[in-house]
DNA sequence: TTTACATTTCGATAATATTCGAACTATCAA
DNA sequence: TTGATAGTTCGAATATTATCGAAATGTAAA
């Protein structure tokens, strides 16, 4: 299983971060790990190609804001939450309540 | 004064204010709104173009954080506090006093 | 070892974004 | 009315991004 690459955060500069979560398709993958600790990137369901998705999962990566887990043939994604409660204190909390559009 | 668009923030779409907080330029603006209650556009120094800022006020203005008045020839630059609490809980006090790279 | 599956990487394309200078608008002051 | 000042808008160049399908990689199962 090839290492994942994986920043650290509290290097990433504040604008990075907020492109990351600048994309309707990244926000819903972030809000839905905020409520489920992991998903495997097949199951992040989107009209978009697979090639795209992971695309997007790349983004999430190297803004510090995901990790990426390899189990069998599967790759789970999960939130960095202390990093980011660390760079980013609150912002977490804030998106989980978030109403209105992404 | 031609009246200055001003979008309802409750319809924005969260990615859109993402989006306008992932440039470097705009963050140093809405900063530096942090501290200074108001300030006119001149004011926002920058080695970039008068038009590139004026571009930046727009996307800014457009994402619904801030609203410009006007006063004879200077426009004043203001944050949309109680609007973007309203949209986005917390977002304004965690920006005020993060550390790090922009 | 062959096949199937999960995901990434590559290469291309189309859509967006950043940036500039020039031209424009509005306001004030001489 | 003429100029000067503050800022915007326009048009164009360049850079980045989102997206896809095809090909590649890595893993497990037959």
């Amino acid at each position: 299983m090839k290492s994942t690459y994986c920043p650290n955060l509290k290097k990433i500069p504040l604008s990075l971060i907020f492109y990351a979560l600048s994309d309707p398709v990244r926000l819903e993958i972030v809000q839905a790990l905020l409520e489920q600790d992991e998903i495997s990137c097949g199951a992040c369901k989107s009209p978009l190609s697979k090639s795209t998705m992971s695309h997007h999962f790349k983004v999430l990566r190297e803004s510090g804001l995901i990790v990426k887990r390899g189990e069998g043939k599967v790759h789970y994604l999960s939130l960095r939450r202390v990093e980011i409660e660390a760079r980013f204190p609150g912002l977490l909390i804030i998106l989980g309540k978030l109403k209105g559009p992404l």
